[in-house]
DNA sequence: TATGAATGAGTATTCATTCAT
DNA sequence: AATGAATGAATACTCATTCAT
């Protein structure tokens, strides 16, 4: 019995927690990094200021696990997307995923990609004061979280020249390219720059050149 | 004399101004629309608040001044590079005096194109209340300033086709292809996640390897 | 006991209004409409700026409050002082409460009757944007809601008319007589010009004649 | 012909000090005491806000050099009224006159009489820091300017009862009445709460009787 | 667990005032 | 005589955060 309500307190806990992530994204993505209301947060979810406070450190911490949380969505979701054997349908896969990801959450991938990720980068690892960690961010290059993703594409594409399939270059900067090809369609696509329709029009045409201009 | 020291002073003003908008330039692409201070950028220059209002009629008006100088800037510098004849190299070059602005202008690209371009978009156009424009920003899709640069590519591409240097293809789709991948590699180097060097040396690739694509 | 607790802190909360409410009172007095000082009236109560606004929604709406107090404050306290079955005698009743009223709550007396008036006779009502209140200023002459001492006197008038005790005359003029006299030597003796006392001394004489005035 | 440049000279000095005096009484009508802007004085005229500093020591200077040329016009007018040789009449001539002046000039007789009088009071004595004035206030009771007026109304009923056309009673009481009843009517017609028209249906009926009320 | 009360820091903006010219 | 540049102080208001309950 007492480790049943246990149990269901937990799970009341948890389910709160993710209900002020939630919120915490929407407000987010309709007021941006700086316009982020605490109070907001909570109305949204009609619960007091204070108890936010309960489950997250403050401000900073909320907006943390709010991009953690979409770091790990967005890992899962391309690694899943990435079923198929040939290296170039993979890339082709994990491109649209990409895509797809982006126009499905475009406050989280403003989040993670646009807005202040160098603030996460370094907040995630949690150590030094801001400037120390600004000058970190100057004097580093480490991409943190993202790795996960740039590092399948690195792995697909090495896998692609062992086969014969791909040229033998750099894999790093083929990795890259496409990256930044894939990254600049759903920029502005999540902007108002271009339609997500249009966006999606062009991945496939888009994709196709860069991997073809793979192949040897 | 009296002329002499008139021009002076009209010349400490308008340096002193341009000083304003690179300061806001960078609070803006630092914090984003709702972070911006005037208070920062003042202190960024070393002036009092105050000051500030001798230059500019207030907040908007300052980020407005902002991105109209920018766009002026960024088009004219897009247009000046773009001198060869033959349409392939007329692309690259295109292409190279984007990433080129980007890294050179890291705030005001990000205040251009990244960050709350919507808003400027329609308030440099100037007409109807914030609500009226958010309702059009929803209605319409109708990219306004970049259009500049992005008609400078759709016409390159047509005179390729026109040349039988390219396939005959929607050039829209080519010319946005086209950006989007410049754009995410300046959206990737003006962040943590790519350092510029790394940009300009995929540049170059990425850019053969498109418009490679567009020839028969 | 936890209801206990709460009537206490009710009790409380009910004070620290109240309080607020008087030196916001005293503020306006002291500086009008315009030079009205939230921050003022923090420092008056000891408490911070920010605190006000748990009890209020913000200056105007505070402001609001305080004379929507007063006039309830007054009309009460008009019509008990009204016990009198000759309306001779019941004239005198309200001419001396009036004062006495003043006299005891000149803050709010000032607030009510002499700055800005206009401004609350119409927020009260609560309709139309500033500009049309202004114009539905100019164009009404509609006092509203001292109507109820004025009506007040009126009716005692003209049971004195109809008891014949006093002229067929009438009698919103001599309603008005003796409010205007009673409304200057209020204003006079919360202001540096006339003592309370010597208003005080002066106030039955000056009802006296006024009412012998009215008599046949 | 130095002399007459000269004169020329003080004259056009003298005329925009005038100029000044005037647009300050009329920016104090419209937004009160406390919002009282010197700026928008200098943009009224047409000159900078600079240039007010050439001719008044400041803001409270220039309000208060406006609230002196008020009581010198506001003396001169009540004496020039006063001139029939029957007291009975010479009063009611005083009385009209005043509310006259009080009508011509609301934005004046508000500053003069209503609106911070206590602080023109001592100002314009010119001793002691704010707080010492304040205590000066609460500790005297010394009417300063206004007593040429009232000095008036006393003289006035003082010849009266020498004439035996008025009891012989304290004649400071009764002037100090009849100013009460003029400065109460005066009051609610600038403000909203009667209108000018109105006061002035009522005034000579008010005078009547409180004149009749002097007779034996 | 949740919250109401309170506050200090920070926001844009306005204004009186000074100083050099 | 007049002004342009600059500033410090003040304004209302919002927000993240703490503390006692």
């Amino acid at each position: 019995m007492r480790a049943n309500s246990q149990t269901r307190r937990e799970k009341q806990k948890e389910e709160l927690r993710a209900q002020i992530l939630r919120a915490a994204g929407e407000e987010f993505s309709a007021h941006g990094y700086d316009g982020f209301s605490l109070r907001r947060v909570a109305e949204r979810i009609g619960y007091s200021p204070t108890t936010i406070y309960l489950y997250f450190r403050g401000k900073d911490d909320l907006l943390l696990e709010t991009v953690r949380d979409g770091f790990a969505h967005f890992d899962a979701q391309i690694e899943r997307a990435a079923t198929h054997s040939d290296p170039s349908r993979r890339l082709c896969e994990i491109g649209l995923a990409y895509l797809r990801f982006g126009l499905e959450n475009p406050a989280l991938y403003r989040l993670m990609f646009l807005q202040r990720a160098d603030f996460f980068v370094l907040r995630l690892t949690g150590i030094g004061t801001p400037d120390e960690q600004q000058n970190a961010l100057e004097a580093q290059n480490a991409p943190h979280h993202r790795v996960a993703a740039q590092d399948f594409l690195v792995k697909t594409i090495e896998e692609g020249i062992r086969r014969g399939e791909f040229r033998a270059q750099n894999p790093i900067f083929q990795a890259d390219a496409l990256w930044a090809a894939m990254h600049g369609l759903v920029s502005l696509a999540i902007g108002p720059l271009m339609s997500p329709e249009h966006a999606q029009e062009i991945a496939p045409q888009l994709l196709e050149i860069l991997i073809d201009g793979l192949k040897p």
